[in-house]
DNA sequence: TCAAGATTTAGACTAAATCTAAATCAGTGG
DNA sequence: CCACTGATTTAGATTTAGTCTAAATCTTGA
């Protein structure tokens, strides 16, 4: 099972030359322990629970810089951008009713398709969302 | 094969009592006869060599609609929506170099996962998006 | 044709995200 | 340990997608 790390993430700064930043750890730090898919204002907002100076800009950098070097995926949902620490390849579960994204086994979802493909494409990999209700929603 | 129609269109709205527009004819006819999936932005300019005083609103308010009645779908790209008058079942490719999305048939991909679904939610679909190199990027 | 009320319009407004230029800071060499 | 350099952060302006509003206009049924 892997995950965004701090130390992986911290190994990868110093690898690439960069700095490694208060506020950098502090996003990461947040990613790693946060059990959902936050938004950008969600990290924007814990990260300001240590750093009340910090920026929006910083925020969305430190994301995409995540992103682009593979230890963040984004998902969309109603517009809105989502992140997603958890790095093994994995498939999501949204709840029509609260909106809530899960994460889904990528076992649990039938293989790579295999016929009537467009031609000449090459297909490098793909994903799967279901839509549905939620545990609680369908109780209630 | 099921797609938007001019005529599904008119019947819809005369069943609900409302009104037939010369800009609601103008943007349905556009999707229509548009082969891939506009944004909202596209479809204000196609409708604005029409009628060059149609507002934003109207053109949102009439893709809200025809969405909330089954007459069109919304899909996300990189945080923008796009509109997909196919109305078979079907998935998509999304061509990472230039961006282009193509429908996929739906049969192509296999069918309804089967194990280790979360327990006690309730299902209602799911829409497979297939990721690469379309023929044109890929050849070049 | 007329009236009612649904629809359209222009533009203000909101939210998400990016950009900018000046100030600050992390990390290296001395 | 200090100073330096350029990477980073900051506040705020800007951009973009989309919604909202109130007044004007148009479709439709009578």
């Amino acid at each position: 099972m892997k995950r965004l790390a701090t130390q992986d993430v911290t190994d990868l700064i110093r690898a690439r030359g960069l700095k490694l930043t208060p506020q950098r750890l502090a996003i990461v730090e947040y990613l790693q322990a946060c059990p959902g898919h936050p938004t950008a204002e969600d990290v924007w907002k814990a990260v300001n629970a240590k750093f009340p100076m910090a920026s929006r800009a910083t925020v969305y950098n430190t994301l995409n810089w995540l992103k682009e070097n593979g230890q963040l995926s984004e998902i969309q949902q109603d517009g809105v951008a989502r992140f997603d620490p958890n790095l093994d390849p994995h498939h999501h579960f949204v709840c029509r009713r609260c909106g809530r994204v899960e994460d889904i086994d990528y076992d649990a979802v039938a293989p790579w398709p295999q016929c009537a493909l467009p031609e000449r494409h090459l297909i490098e990999g793909f994903d799967v969302t279901l839509r549905g209700l939620c545990a609680i929603c369908a109780a209630s």
